[in-house]
DNA sequence: TTCGATGCAAATAGTTTGCATTCTA
DNA sequence: TAGAATGCAAACTATTTGCATCGAA
């Protein structure tokens, strides 16, 4: 899979329409307020809010209200298609579903950096061994400190 | 008047004078309510939330309101006698600050599972050489399935 | 007797839900 | 045209804040 990235609107006609015939496929309806979410997400590399995407949706359908992305975003979760994770306090944030990867949170400047999974592996086994817990580390920022925080906090 | 604890209690008038001490030292003053919140933290190895916490209070205090009890646990955040951590979905929890591990949070059965920091070194190690990013393992819990809640699922 | 801490009420943020209506398949 | 999805308002949970009052040092 090729993930092109780029600064702005860079849509991916091919990546949203297999998502939308997914989300047929499965009995669900494509109606433009998935498509939209859909959309925004596929804009961006960052892992945005239901407000963001909120507001990036009403830019182009100003109809669509909030508990609709919400809903919107449950559905694509149901379906596997997004996933959400949790950072510190700060809300849930969203991103397409893609390749699996772990997430770093600095609660200085609120960054949320991707990392390979590789890098989680060892402790995924680890507490597998030690405890059976079955580790979903996409689905949680580890907090700490980013390289540029740690460094003007000393 | 003094109430016995009941079930277990096992209180610990050290820690708690310890810690009262501290608060005082720094400026701060020792009231009714700051004792009672740490007292509630001291009689448990939990991971209690701020309602919880509320909850026990009460029973003794029952004047003590919510909001009295979230600024003694910043002001006891604030000190460094209390640690807090964020699990998943779930409202924050804060324990007693002790010896520094690490939690996994089972999203089944939502229980949290204490795991020596030894576990996570080698991530600490990795993200601090790879990326600057200075690990607050203790802070955010690791979110997944238990072994118990992992092994129903199937 | 001062200033930190409290009680209360009210505000806030994020998210969910009930219900009548709309629109996709 | 059936039932999934929507818009809207209202509820809900977790948490914070303003302000007058109280109480520890």
């Amino acid at each position: 899979m090729t993930i092109v990235v780029g600064t702005i609107g860079c849509v991916n006609e091919q990546r949203i329409g297999a998502v939308m015939q997914h989300m047929r496929a499965r009995g669900g309806r494509v109606t433009t307020a998935l498509r939209a979410v859909v959309e925004t997400l596929d804009e961006t590399d960052d892992h945005l809010t239901a407000a963001d995407i909120a507001d990036a949706v009403q830019e182009r359908h100003p109809a669509v209200h909030t508990s609709t992305v919400y809903r919107a975003l449950d559905r694509l979760s149901a379906a596997g298609m997004v996933v959400h994770l949790h950072v510190g306090h700060g809300p849930t944030v969203y991103h397409l579903a893609g390749d699996y990867h772990g997430h770093l949170a600095c609660r200085g400047c609120g960054a949320v950096l991707d990392v390979p999974m590789a890098l989680i592996q060892p402790v995924a086994h680890r507490v597998a061994r030690d405890y059976g817990f079955a580790l979903e580390a996409g689905h949680l920022a580890l907090g700490g400190l980013c390289a540029h925080c740690a460094g003007s906090s000393r």
